[in-house]
RNA sequence: UGCCCGCUGGUCAAACUGGUUUAAGACGUCGCCCUCUCAAGGCGGAGUUAUGGGUUCGAGACCCAUGCGGGUGACCA
């Protein structure tokens, strides 16, 4: 069911990298808008001018890119309804905010801040939720008038509250929560709407935006489930019809059951991470889209089309979700399992050039040798950086051998596997995994060996190690000159 | 302390407006198979409707209490 009139927004402040709850509401909308053929519109929310960073926008942008999103209209994108930032705005906002000056919907706050939270110590002291009390209480209007003279005198520079309308029930059916309602007695009284900066609040601004940006739909976090009252008590100041809200639960952190909170280090918190670590988009976009909703059947891999095509925004879920990385790790897995080779061999190769393992620049040569390498890993890698511990063995000289590994070689076999296989592979022609393959076969057809006692020393003389990939591929990603080394060595400490 | 919301296994969750669900499926976990080993893969197991009342022929679904968890309470968004 198309509808042309379904436009949908993501509205970052720019204060930092795209986190994962930012991207997941992202998500959602895009799906919605997609899904719709609305549009998805992208909104940056700058009005805390003090909080801003930088390349924030710029870092949401590209992540959000890096996600597969893509929107309508944006800063980047300029549409009918720009500019697409609030800090942008403001002669759209100033009109509006005068028109509730003038028709006393709002009013001049000369309270400063320190008094503010003197109020609320007192009030917190005395057991009260802790609210702004309404300066004017029981004053003429030609006492106002004196008092905001006197405070003008004493340079105080006012900030503009909007007047709370008493004991007024807010109410709005819910997308996701269903029917909510407030009293508008228990928000708090009346908030702040202008800051001293001259800077819209971002309850204001966030209206008149959604409004003049003909804005049907807002999928948001539960966090702002409390500002909604004091929306709809502007829209309903300004005569203007609200959008329809959906308030999904958050993403809450399997250790601490909170809201994720960027200080928890237990998670990581912001999707340039994940990209860091060689997560695939395709396979965050999945497992992001699989929080807090779930599509019909049974399957839970599907590409973003598959997504778009089915999202039904009535399954989002009520109840918060826990950010479960084992899950992630599975489900980036399948992804790269199924990934073009050439794909992942790049993420990886880059992740082991980073990592040091491999130089920079390397030759041809280097290349080949881990395209080798990581297609061997390719099956098993949750996130490419992972190629880098899974695979040390290729890269580090092994510690000496001990243990389980020592026991497992140190019987009267061994020395024979060991120094036969030595002395086949010095001969053969092309030293790669299936002539190595051969060769193991040779011993155990000569020797009689086979099974553990034939395989395991090889492997561990070889490697070191008592686990790792299939052997004659590691055999071969080691190379002739240090395998025969390490047999040589294995060999003589087994002899004393 | 006020207001708002939530509660199905360790985790994500399905069960559309109460009726073959002996409560899907997935991750994780455990066991088995494959196998030189690890992983991947295949097969299988264990494990849940927070508690107490009600409504109903019938409740995970509806109502009320209790408990637990979360959100909010900014001149942040």
């Amino acid at each position: 069911m198309a509808n042309k009139n379904i436009r949908v927004r993501y509205a970052p402040s720019p204060t930092g990298h795209l986190h994962i709850g930012n991207a997941r509401t992202a998500i959602f909308n895009y799906l919605f808008a997609r899904h719709n053929k609305g549009k998805f519109i992208i909104r940056i929310e700058d009005t805390d001018t003090k909080r801003n960073v930088d390349d924030g926008e710029k870092s949401q942008l590209d992540n959000l890119k890096w996600l597969g999103l893509d929107w309508d209209e944006g800063p980047d994108k300029p549409g009918k309804f720009g500019p697409y930032r609030q800090s942008e705005r403001r002669s759209i906002y100033d009109p509006l905010i005068q028109q509730l000056l003038d028709e006393d919907k709002a009013y001049y706050s000369y309270r400063t801040e320190e008094e503010l939270t003197a109020d609320r110590e007192e009030q917190r002291a005395r057991g009260v939720m802790p609210h702004y009390e309404y300066e004017y209480e029981g004053m003429t209007e030609e006492e106002i008038k004196q008092s905001m003279a006197e405070s003008e005198a004493k340079g105080l520079k006012p900030v503009i509250r909007f007047r709370v309308p008493k004991n007024h029930t807010y109410d709005w059916d819910d997308i996701v929560k269903g029917h909510v309602e407030f009293n508008s007695d228990t928000i708090g009284g009346d908030f702040v709407i202008v800051k001293r900066d001259g800077m819209p609040t971002y309850n204001l601004a966030v209206i008149i935006d959604d409004h003049m940006m003909k804005i049907s739909h807002v999928f948001r976090g539960d966090d702002h489930v409390a500002n909604t009252p004091k929306q709809l008590m502007m829209y309903e100041a300004f005569g203007w019809d609200a959008p329809k809200f959906g308030h999904m639960s958050l993403i809450t952190s399997a250790g601490t059951g909170k809201k994720l909170s960027k200080r928890d280090e237990s998670i990581i918190q912001f999707i340039e991470q994940y990209r860091d670590r060689g997560y695939l988009p395709d396979a965050m976009f999945n497992f992001i889209t699989l929080l807090g909703w779930s599509p019909k059947g049974e399957d839970e891999i599907f590409n973003k089309q598959q997504f778009i095509k089915m999202y039904d925004e009535n399954r989002l879920s009520k109840s918060p979700a826990n950010f479960d990385n084992k899950k992630l790790e599975w489900i980036n897995n399948q992804y790269v399992k199924s990934a073009d080779e050439d794909v992942v061999v790049d993420l990886a190769l880059r992740q082991l050039i980073d990592k040091g393992n491999i130089e920079q620049n390397p030759d041809s040569k280097t290349v080949e040798w881990a395209r080798k390498l990581i297609v061997t890993y390719k099956q098993q890698m949750s996130f490419m950086a992972q190629i880098n511990s899974m695979a040390s063995v290729f890269f580090n000289e092994p510690e000496e051998i001990s243990g389980d590994a020592l026991e497992e070689i140190s019987n009267d076999t061994a020395p024979t596997v060991l120094k036969e296989f030595s002395s086949r592979i010095k001969n053969v022609a092309i030293f790669d995994k299936v002539e190595i393959l051969k060769t193991i076969k040779s011993i155990q057809k000569d020797t009689k060996i086979k099974g553990r006692q034939l395989w395991m020393p090889i492997r561990i003389a070889v490697t070191h190690e008592m686990h790792g990939p299939e052997l004659p591929e590691s055999i071969e990603l080691i190379g002739r000159e240090k395998a025969l080394k390490h047999i040589d060595e294995t060999l003589k400490q087994i002899n004393q």
